[in-house]
DNA sequence: CTAATGTCTTTTATCCAAAAAGAACAGAGC
DNA sequence: GCTCTGTTCTTTTTGGATAAAAGACATTAG
């Protein structure tokens, strides 16, 4: 059956909001609610009904209050507060770089049902997702064939992204002076600036950053492929440093300073420095992620 | 229960290939009918079994042996010669270009379902898949929103194909003269000029000589990303030329046309003699599946 | 009349079962 | 010794069941 993984989140921030009322005072209707929290009435009818049994809230008459304050212990937990999908995506991605599997080699889809505790339908779903990310083969005979996190993989992923990333440069430097881009452009300067200033205790905060910042790039000039090359990207970055933490800190602090020559070369309006700056960039991203995944399979 | 397609089709192969037997000679061993057929062993005992049954063949102590020529009448037909994936892909697709889909709209996966007549686990491992080629999107609340053949789909596709393709005429002008895809594209080169010789009867193979062409130019600069866009391309237009006869011939004809100038032109050495024929003809591509697809919705 | 609540219906996510197809293993024939 | 066949086990595909979540409709408070 359906993991109640909505309800359990939605539960936790309902409590979070709850906790900035005042005691006594009447709860929001539940079409409010249900818009706050971005969930249908339904969810939120069960959750009052809950909230309702273990006296946190009362009813008083047709509406509803706040009887007491939510404890850190009303807070629900347990596994499925991470939707089902992400779960086995992240269990699946970490089966994929760790010793199990070998580029080339089949995918027991069974196998990893019975390992990651779930159905074989989930995970076909995930099979299937991964391998149109270029992850994964379909061969003949039904089955799944890896192709893994390989060099040629990067490189391919990389020849992509650099002649999407050099179209929409040529399109950011041409935008006219009063076009949105460029103030939001702004806005995540200074966040470089802010990140750099204090890059000791925020220096995880990078991958993020970087995700919106190319993102930007790539929506003056928007393509839905493009979209799913930078989702393909953000995903293999996502994992890929988290299990791979070596130099971070470094790593994170040339491309913030690479970044910053990048936007320079934005604003100056030359093409031939935009280019220079953004190829640079994309230099270093390409390299460093090569050096990580050759050494890490030893 | 899975359909019984591989079964059905390699049956009917089977029987194709019995023809060509002579009468009492015996079969060739499991294992290389298996190889020949490209299925498992299994299935061919499954054959062969039934072939025994209805008479076709008979055991011969070990080895089995042609008993009567295969009848038209031994053919096995029906519904699932085709693998229900592919029939529920032409089906959705059918459906996403007819009146009942417009882009923006949400769709209804259950009654999908109903109107194809199969689960809706295989709806949704099609939906899913469509996705993946940017005519859906799925929401957050877990519904997939129609995009649409439109406009803007077609100028993304085409974007995104003509960067690419930029890219790979570039190398191939590069390559050395006793590469092997100057070899093919010799070959490619003669088909084209038997079929504008015989365009009459047979301007309807020009589309598979299309699909091949451009995979040739793409062929030379591998990127398995590239290659899902060539995929989503070759679907489209397998598709939409399908229901979009239009000045099918002439179409045709002129692609044929500026295909040899193409192919001159990646011959002649010069890059921008290449390029500029190549932009033409992926120019000309793009009007014509534009003008087809204002045309069509009315 | 508007917007909330109470109730009911529809759709989706997930797991499970059964049949088809593939793969592996053991014994038999040449 | 090698390859073929008979047999068994495993994996994949498809449909169906069920609970979660969303959505629709009717009713009622203000």
């Amino acid at each position: 059956m359906k993991t109640k993984t909505v309800y359990k989140r939605t539960y936790n921030q309902c409590l979070d909001f709850l906790a900035g009322l005042e005691l006594r005072q009447s709860l929001p209707s539940e079409p409010s609610m249900a818009a706050r929290l971005g969930v249908s009435r339904t969810t939120v009818r069960a959750i009052l009904a809950a909230l309702s049994h273990s006296g946190i809230v009362a009813a008083q008459g047709r509406s509803k209050l706040l009887a007491r304050a939510p404890l850190k212990g009303d807070y629900l937990s347990g596994g499925d507060l991470e939707p089902l999908t992400d779960r086995v995506e992240r269990q699946f991605m970490a089966w994929m770089v760790g010793p199990d599997c070998s580029p080339g080699h089949v995918v027991n889809g069974l196998d990893l049902a019975r390992q990651f505790g779930v159905s074989t339908s989930s995970v076909r779903d995930c099979l299937s997702r991964f391998s149109l990310f270029g992850l994964l083969e379909k061969q003949s005979n039904g089955r799944w064939r890896a192709l893994g996190l390989t060099v040629d993989f990067v490189a391919e992923l990389f020849d992509m992204r650099e002649v999407m990333e050099f179209r929409a440069v040529e399109r950011f430097v041409a935008l006219p002076a009063d076009h949105p881009a460029w103030h939001e452009l702004a806005a995540l300067e200074e966040e470089h600036h802010a990140l750099l200033g204090d890059l000791e205790r925020r220096f995880r905060d990078f991958s993020d950053l970087d995700h919106r910042f190319h993102r930007l790039i790539g929506s003056v000039a928007p393509n839905r492929f493009f979209g799913n090359i930078q989702g393909v990207m953000s995903l293999i970055f996502h994992y890929h440093y988290q299990w791979n933490k070596k130099d971070e800190r470094l790593r994170n602090e040339i491309a913030l300073t690479e970044h910053l020559a990048y936007i320079a070369g934005l604003r100056s309006g030359k093409p031939e420095q935009a280019l220079s700056a953004c190829r640079l960039h994309l230099e270093t991203a390409r390299t460093t992620m090569l050096d990580s995944i050759v050494v890490s399979p030893a």
